[in-house]
DNA sequence: TAGTGGTCTAGACCACACC
DNA sequence: GTGTGGTCTAGACCACTAT
């Protein structure tokens, strides 16, 4: 095609914003997906709808891609593109002021052990570098599929003595510490909530490519005064909206649940 | 090149799990930003730093697209690509039992008058579709730069009445408006985040391009068991990180804001 | 084996900022 | 103008899933 690039030609000369091919597309397709799909619904492949529109498949995928992005669409390589279900609420607040693996948590350790953490986190629990901290992964499933992986990092020497010694690795480590941890007063926390895109491994467990975009939640547990725990969960942006519900209003259209 | 696509050479017959070249990429910028650049300074431009790589721009282009949605790059058309700044950490719990425009509220209003809310704003409020709503625009500043563009929705039966007529537009009626409000009781709130990309004028606003990534933010808040504003907010998601402190907590290591 | 999405290339033009 | 990032193209191969 020997029209060149950047979007279409401005429809007047009159300055009208030049608006990026990709993103007209976008809005088709939202359009299509909102009137003409039903959730669940397979769309026609890259190739065909590039061709559909006139466009190069790069140009298509670009906006399938927002599409993507915003938990409209679910695209699965080797099998295709899909229509997305409406995101799953996920609730942060309602059980804010427990710790990790209270009661009514839904979170499932997968692994545990002893490990030096990277320098960062080393920063945030106030630990000098090379500190080793007991290292805690646990997923989080809903609807069938692992929406939210964490890594929660708790140092040695804040856990309670007991008489039972930790099992060495494995969930059963993972269950032991979240117990000790639980004897300890809860005296604070806090939350942070931040743009991400996932590490090989975290793609792996939420069943993702790397570098897909996932919203992190980094928690600090404070006992007297000091961090006791340190969690970094990662969900999955395109399936999951995290909610902070204070009560007191009826529910929003959707299903919801309660991770801890 | 006619070294075909799809990632380097898998490293040994033994299905080393072929990681995409971009990725890769991503992970070697990473270092080198981390100890071979300053925030602030520049980058090669991207001509450069492909044939540097042995790489298509396209796929460079790849590679510095999720260091940018991961907050670490800044880039700006026809200037060049910089080192980011940490993420601003805008408080969202510290003033989360207060109506918008309390005092304290960093927000600036930049326009309001009555509209006809969209549908999913409508059934949010409870209200039959097309009913028109009071629709303020605000802006968020921080660090000389707008970081959030929000609109509220209040629906006009809910305004106490008052002796005084609301402006006829602009940031004036806002203030009004956001008064009366507050002269309601509060009586619960409720919060959701999740990832969103920016609209055509949300783009403008925030001085990112059309499909920036955006942490949508949106409150519901009830007076009398109503909802009486429906707020939806759209925080720049490479410059931002949403707090919700609960206090009780040394500070982190990075300059706040408390916008509401 | 056929069909899908994922990655990559080489090249072009466009919009914008700065001189 | 010159140089930058942003958009677009046409075509190729790869990894995966299903048949």
């Amino acid at each position: 095609m020997g029209e060149s690039a950047g979007g279409p030609a401005p429809d007047q000369p009159g300055r009208p914003q030049p608006e990026p091919k990709y993103w007209h597309l976008r809005t088709l397709l939202a359009r299509a997906i909102d009137t003409e799909f039903t959730v669940g619904q397979a769309l026609p492949n890259e190739r065909d709808l590039a061709a559909r529109f006139g466009v190069a498949r790069a140009t298509l995928r670009q906006a399938l891609d927002q599409l993507e992005l915003e938990g409209r669409l679910q695209r699965r390589r080797g099998v295709g593109t899909t229509v997305a279900p409406p995101r799953v609420g996920v609730d942060l607040g309602a059980r804010a002021h427990a710790w990790p693996g209270a009661p009514g948590d839904a979170w499932v350790p997968t692994a545990c052990g002893p490990a030096t953490p990277p320098e960062a986190v080393a920063r945030a629990l106030r630990l000098p570098p090379g500190r080793p901290v007991e290292d805690i992964r646990r997923t989080l499933i809903a609807h069938g599929g692992p929406v939210a992986a964490e890594r929660l990092y708790v140092p040695l020497g804040v856990l309670p003595p007991s008489d039972a010694p930790l099992p060495p690795r494995g969930p059963e480590r993972a269950r032991a510490v979240l117990a000790r941890l639980g004897r300890l007063p809860l005296t604070g926390q806090d939350r942070a909530v931040e743009l991400g895109s996932a590490g090989a491994d975290e793609a792996r467990r939420l069943d993702r490519l790397p570098g897909s975009a996932v919203l992190v939640v980094t928690t600090r547990y404070a006992s007297s005064g000091r961090t006791a725990a340190l969690a970094v969960a990662t969900y999955r942006a395109d399936t999951c909206r995290l909610t902070f519900g204070g009560g007191h209003l009826p529910p929003r259209g959707d299903a919801p649940v309660t991770p801890r």
